[in-house]
DNA sequence: ATATGGCCCTGGTTGC
DNA sequence: TGCAACCAGGGCCATA
């Protein structure tokens, strides 16, 4: 499931490879999920685009487009990955997976694929003649402010891990990174997040940046079929200490790491050390 | 207005 | 051993 640093690991990787690049060619699959725009739009809205520059928001890689004659942005592909979903540099050559969905040719030679079996991931072309600049739904994890953070969970009528998970307060952060970042700052998932005192919130916003940079670091977790634009995957998954840990010790107490339902997801937490 | 729960999808796992 | 039911969950939408 790629959540924030996942997303980032594959941004990355896209912008090195492609940065420059134009696509040439456009092909697309005959399932309707995985299109926001229809694939007539996408592909008139891609041919012969150059690739800017490509970034992370939220959950969502931004590809910014030139139309070949300069370094304005005229429009952006935004690709979302749902559960599932794989943006993928390969050589045309290389064997197409099963549930591949895009397929862009590029000037260089290459391909950047989009592959995603469980069809919740999405694509999007924005013209920006007629659209603003996609921004997120809601707040960056890694730059908000101890203010606007603690802000964001001022009044709220629900579990702290549910606001976590609502994409339109912070976006990035997925079932992983709230297990963890709660578990790093000793907090129980149920607390109701508008009763949560300041200073556990600053020790939650800290948690996360920490949780999400070194994950960032290490490539991402690598739990289902989570791999970077390479087909690499990461290793921060080793450094889980309550997600898929049901039953097994607390790496703290010892304590065994218990499993309940939360927001409809599964969420994973030490009782001893999360208060 | 905000919060909650069902639904979409496929593949891996579980259970008979 | 084989097959079917079940579960995973991000985001969207209907409902409370």
């Amino acid at each position: 499931m790629p959540e924030l640093p996942e997303v980032e690991t594959i941004a990355r990787g896209v912008d090195e490879r492609l940065r420059g690049d134009r696509i040439i060619d456009a092909w697309f699959g005959s399932h309707k999920e995985p299109f926001k725009t229809p694939p007539s739009s996408l592909a008139a809205g891609l041919e012969g685009r150059t690739i800017l520059r490509v970034r992370r928001v939220g959950k969502h890689i931004v590809c910014e487009l030139g139309d070949g004659t300069g370094s304005s942005r005229v429009a952006e592909w935004i690709v979302h990955l749902g559960m599932t979903g794989q943006l993928l540099v390969t050589t045309p050559e290389a064997s197409v997976a099963a549930h591949t969905h895009a397929r862009l040719a590029l000037a260089s030679g290459r391909e950047m694929r989009f592959v995603d079996p469980r069809r919740f991931g999405r694509l999007e072309l924005r013209d920006l003649k007629t659209a603003k600049a996609f921004a997120g739904p809601g707040a960056e994890p890694l730059t908000i402010s101890e203010d606007e953070f603690v802000k964001l969970f001022r009044g709220r009528r629900l579990a702290i891990k549910a606001a976590l998970l609502n994409q339109t307060l912070l976006h990035g952060v997925g079932n992983i990174y709230a297990d963890e970042s709660l578990f790093r700052a000793g907090i129980r998932p149920r607390r109701m997040a508008g009763r949560l005192k300041r200073a556990e919130l600053l020790k939650l916003r800290a948690a996360l940046i920490e949780v999400l940079e070194h994950a960032i670091e290490l490539g991402g977790s690598s739990v289902s079929d989570y791999v970077d634009a390479d087909g690499a995957r990461g290793f921060f998954q080793l450094e889980h200490r309550v997600y898929l840990r049901t039953g097994e010790p607390c790496l703290v107490c010892g304590t065994p790491i218990k499993r309940i339902i939360l927001a409809g997801r599964g969420t994973h937490f030490c009782i001893q050390c999360q208060r």
